[in-house]
DNA sequence: CTGAATCCCTGCCGATACTG
DNA sequence: CAGTATCGGCAGGGATTCAG
């Protein structure tokens, strides 16, 4: 995405914060694409917790289905978010950790739940009620 | 997406944090909606420089069409990351801004930002090449 | 000038079935 | 056990055209 914050000095005058449409080498790009996909966050979660096997993934997530669970995987790893190791042994598993770069998603999720747990604030034009709070999950 | 980040105080044990599917009232899927669709970033950091017209944002998005930055400045404004100001006089111009909510976004896009140009340490199973460092942008 | 309506096309997601 | 192959449905995005 080729931005800059408001006066947050750090990224001055990068040149991707000035490119006109949209290109996968920008940083903002490169970081939504990891997170890209339903279900992807949900399963970078379970790795916040520790490391975790298809199976251990297939019970957390019920709903998710073998394919997307395994496009997930493969898509992850291939983003340098997971590793994934084959543990010698009957049956075959499969285990996948966050790696170091991965485990630093923990901070840019952190945001992301920051801003969606915000208030909105009724400062749009009205008073917008303030039923959308972060009270009501799920 | 109902997470909570590693060891991170504050959200200890949110029930979204263990929702065990995709669900629109998760905070991270608040904010990744909110980020959703191709340009949106791109117009987002627009406004991080100021309020901007219609034709504004054409002129410094040209291989954006009229479509989709009027779906997108639509979207924003509902997520209430935008502000909408009919001024009134000839010809009709719309004015659109940030409104605080939005603009508390730049944090957001920071972080997304900084992963994204953080170098691939090679820490994963041998030394990946550090060819996709932040040097190279657009 | 600022969009809304329409059309087509592509890519994602889910379900099912099959393999090392 | 841990995937891959295939198919269908549906929503997103772009171009064009029309309206307030």
């Amino acid at each position: 995405m080729t931005h800059q914050t408001v006066g947050q000095p750090g990224l001055p005058d990068d040149p991707c914060a000035n490119v006109v449409e949209p290109t996968p080498s920008c940083p903002v790009e490169i970081t939504l694409a990891a997170l890209h996909g339903r279900w992807t966050t949900l399963v970078i979660r379970e790795f916040l917790h520790g490391g975790r096997t298809f199976t251990e993934l297939r019970r957390a997530l019920p709903a998710l289905s073998d394919k997307v669970l395994s496009d997930r995987l493969a898509h992850l790893t291939a983003a340098g978010v997971l590793d994934r190791r084959r543990e010698s042994g009957w049956p075959p598993r499969v285990h996948y950790t966050l790696t170091p770069h991965g485990r630093r998603l923990g901070p840019v999720l952190q945001a992301l739940w920051d801003w969606g747990t915000e208030q909105l604030p009724s400062t749009e034009t009205e008073g917008a009620p303030p039923t959308r709070g972060a009270s009501s999950v799920i």
